[in-house]
DNA sequence: TGAGTAAGTTACTCGCGGTAGGTTACTGAC
DNA sequence: GTCAGTAACCTACCGCGAGTAACTTACTCA
């Protein structure tokens, strides 16, 4: 049965055929979408097949469980994030100009990406197995980052300071980012800049 | 019936009628820690009635909902984090001393409360209604701390500035405090110096 | 043109959050 | 004592949503 109502066919490109990547990629997509909306618990895996125009089987015939297709679409935002601030910086030459454009490119993608990724970052605890664990893994990756650059920043620095700073960076990116949300007046390169000002000096020029 | 064997009686103690203050709080001592075991989605309310020696009805009585039991002690936390930090920065003198004694405080109290504390900041995902707002009140809360230091240490920065490194420092410190829990090396103090170094020179100290 | 396979479906099970309605035991008035 | 009132507590159930078994449809290529 093709058409019930002979002559109305409302929606020819629905329920047509794909193929295993293209479905997939179909069904991050809107997972992504309606995790943003609802929150993690509040999705059903039915709902995802519905607007997919697909029954349930297949979300877990290609991503296994609910927490599977949540961790396949963090996996994507990890990749894009990376790769993101990753080319940003390698376009720079000074240390400064590298924390200045990484911070730059991070919260520019935050911003468009803000939804699911204010999700990502505060949704951790759906209690999932793996989930706290890959957002976990998203935060090493840019720690490497960071960590690189305070390197060569400040190279005399002991291990530990590098480290603790590098933590308290990314602490720091990552809260930053969120209250942002809440307060548009904050221009990308607002909250960059007060990001830049306070790694290099802190509080200082403010005491008296 | 007191006892099916007489003579035995392996748990006088348990199975015993209490006040519903007292129930609530045994309640809430108990879910904190099936929660920290578990994580939030791990954990049934079937079990925690079990170890309470109660059935379930009794925990929505009392709680309403699973999500309820997690805010009551998330609530509970939230207090003594405040207390506690309050506490320690009324006894300083100078703004120095009071960033230092805070951040002792601060991470101290992370320490003793380790586990479901690192629950409660990794966890907000579970989706609930409320519980991700709960936390972000916490959070408040200590900005709220936070800035009023910042006023009193640097009292010419701008209002903006102020607020964007409060919520630089809530960040960091929560962040070093998690990161902390898998690096046992590094002491309550050493997060504190390293907090409160950063927050007065930035990595100024280490450039060349 | 039909064997093989990839895409897709229906129709279930099961665990758990949540509830309706009833029972047991403590308290205080007469 | 004893009995009314109430607060603590229970058994037995419902519904929803995650996850699955077993089957069907349609494309593809020798």
């Amino acid at each position: 049965m093709k058409a019930a109502t002979p002559g109305a066919d409302p929606e020819p490109p629905r329920r047509r055929r794909m193929s295993r990547a293209e479905r997939e990629r179909q069904m991050m997509d809107i997972a992504e979408q309606v995790f943003t909306e609802r929150g993690y618990r509040g999705t059903s895996m039915d709902e995802i097949a519905e607007r997919c125009g697909v029954s349930k089987p297949m979300l877990y015939e290609y991503f296994g469980s609910k927490d599977g297709l949540l961790l396949a679409c963090m996996g994507r935002a990890k990749a894009e994030l990376y790769e993101v601030t990753q080319k940003a910086m390698a376009g720079a030459s000074t240390p400064d100009d590298i924390l200045w454009r990484g911070m730059v490119a991070y919260f520019s993608f935050i911003d468009s990406h803000s939804r699911p990724f204010a999700m990502l970052l505060q949704e951790p605890l759906s209690g999932p197995p793996k989930t706290a664990e890959a957002i976990e893994e998203t935060r090493r990756q840019q720690s490497e980052l960071i960590a690189g650059v305070l390197r060569t920043f400040a190279p005399d620095a002991p291990a530990t300071a590098v480290a603790a700073y590098t933590q308290i960076i990314v602490g720091a990116c990552e809260r930053l980012a969120l209250w942002r949300a809440g307060h548009p007046e904050l221009t990308v390169e607002d909250a960059a800049r007060h990001m830049t000002d306070f790694c290099r000096h802190g509080l200082a020029p403010y005491l008296k």
